[in-house]
DNA sequence: GAGAGGTAG
DNA sequence: GATTCTACCTCTC
């Protein structure tokens, strides 16, 4: 199944099409220290919503053992000690720089898969030797003119890129970028039998453990598996992966995505709502929320879930509401959103501490594609509230205008809690960052 | 078609 | 006292 440097040689002028995995190093880190170098070279941690664990962490910061999800609480006393830096998590500066990197990555491949926040694939095509320097390019491009660290690994599958990535980030004696197919077959194998078959893309502890009962540990034991046999005990997922370990592509790139199947609106609370009228305020923004996501993607939603849950943490005492909502005609109006998401409040105890709530609208499908008919069109679309919500938000900044209950502005202690927030550089005129010339 | 189980970032 | 959030896929019933 190794692919031979001889095997190129016998196509025309040993090109070959492939894949590469870009990845930003630590991407909310690298994206805070893009704007504040006195960050560079220093611990420094980015916490979840509320700030309530580590996310993300720098090389320096793992090399202090912190690891992904430890609370901050438990963090934060040894800070001053260690030097350490952490950062609330500033989704809007991290979503300005995402674009930025995958824009700058489309001019070097038109075939794209925006994968996540921080990486994408691309298609490529060259000989090894080109493959390889093209990989340089594009990190150095991105640290320009971006300011992020990436990494780049390049093989002929998907999983193979993923794996040639992790092998390129933890072996700096590659600078990199890693070319699988250019790793002689010996030291491929060798890195392969060394890795646990969790390190793969697609493997995580449950099967990690059922493989594991079947004698397979490492990545190596997994590409010499029997794909039939795989597929038998597992799934055809798991035996893509062992397919394309083999080199043989089976998970294709895809075109973006246009039409989600479902979006989610929730979020935990820094403080417990504990009455039914903080949490139709609660229901109010993120109904209108939901409304504007669905306009900006040009769809409508049939179906609304609103829920609220108490903490896993205190097991006595919990509860776990909800209802799913049929609406009238496929929508994406914040006043029939709104009233979908009220029909929660009647199944709330008060008194009892909810610590998160949310709405899922699902079975979406794109605006107008068959118009109702004239006795169900919807006054509010009519006179395109949504629309001008939107456009004063988008004005005069998120929470400058709302609908009935999310208008009420002051004193929410349910917002999330985000004490180390950075500034949104790149997407806020007065939270520009300021250069000063000596 | 719904729900369970699994995974990713 | 404190432990993220969103979205996808496949399999089973």
């Amino acid at each position: 199944m190794s692919e031979t440097p001889e095997r190129y040689e016998t196509r025309a002028a040993g090109t070959i099409r492939q894949i590469a995995l870009v990845d930003v190093n630590c991407f909310y880190a690298s994206a805070e220290r893009a704007f504040d170098p006195s960050l560079e070279g220093r611990p420094l941690v980015v916490l979840s919503n509320n700030d309530g664990c580590a996310v993300t962490r720098s090389p320096e910061a793992k090399a202090l053992g912190i690891s992904v999800g430890e609370p901050w609480f438990k963090i934060a006393p040894r800070a001053k000690e260690w030097g350490l830096v952490a950062k609330s998590s500033n989704y809007e500066l991290y979503g300005d720089i995402s674009a930025r990197v995958m824009e700058l990555l489309s001019r070097y491949s038109a075939w794209l898969e925006v994968y996540s926040i921080d990486e994408a694939f691309l298609g490529v095509k060259g000989t090894p030797d080109e493959l390889l320097r093209l990989g340089q390019t594009i990190k150095s491009a991105v640290r320009r003119n971006v300011g992020v660290p990436v990494c780049v690994g390049i093989a002929g599958t998907k999983t193979l890129a993923k794996l040639a990535n992790k092998w390129a980030k933890n072996n700096p004696g590659l600078n990199g970028v890693c070319h699988w197919d250019s790793m002689p077959a010996p030291a491929r194998e060798a890195l392969m039998a060394r890795l646990s078959v969790i390190e793969l893309w697609g493997v995580a502890t449950r099967l990690t453990k059922r493989l594991n009962g079947m004698g397979i540990h490492s990545i190596l034991d997994l590409a010499r598996a029997d794909p039939v046999r795989i597929r038998d005990r597992f799934s055809v997922v798991l035996m893509r992966t062992v397919l394309e370990l083999q080199g043989t592509a089976c998970i294709p790139l895809e075109e973006e995505r246009i039409g989600r199947d479902q979006l989610i609106f929730s979020r935990s609370f820094s403080t417990p709502i504990t009455t039914a009228g903080d949490l139709r305020q609660v229901m109010s923004v993120y109904a209108q929320q939901a409304s504007a996501r669905l306009a900006k993607h040009g769809l409508q939603a049939k179906v609304l879930t609103a829920f609220a849950g108490t903490s896993h943490y205190n097991p006595q005492d919990t509860s776990y509401p909800s209802v799913c909502v049929t609406l009238p005609m496929p929508t994406a109006d914040p006043v029939l959103l709104t009233r979908a998401s009220h029909t929660l409040l009647p199944r709330i105890q008060e008194g009892t501490r909810y610590v998160r709530a949310g709405i899922m609208v699902t079975d979406l499908r794109p605006t107008g594609q068959q118009s109702p008919l004239p006795a169900f069109a919807n006054p509010h679309e009519e006179r395109g509230i949504g629309t001008l919500l939107e456009d004063i938000s988008r004005r005069y900044g998120r929470g400058s205008v709302g609908l009935g209950h999310a208008g009420i502005r002051g004193g929410p202690d349910w917002s999330m809690q985000r004490t180390m927030l950075s500034p949104r550089y790149t997407t806020h005129w007065d939270e520009l960052p300021v250069v000063k010339a000596a």
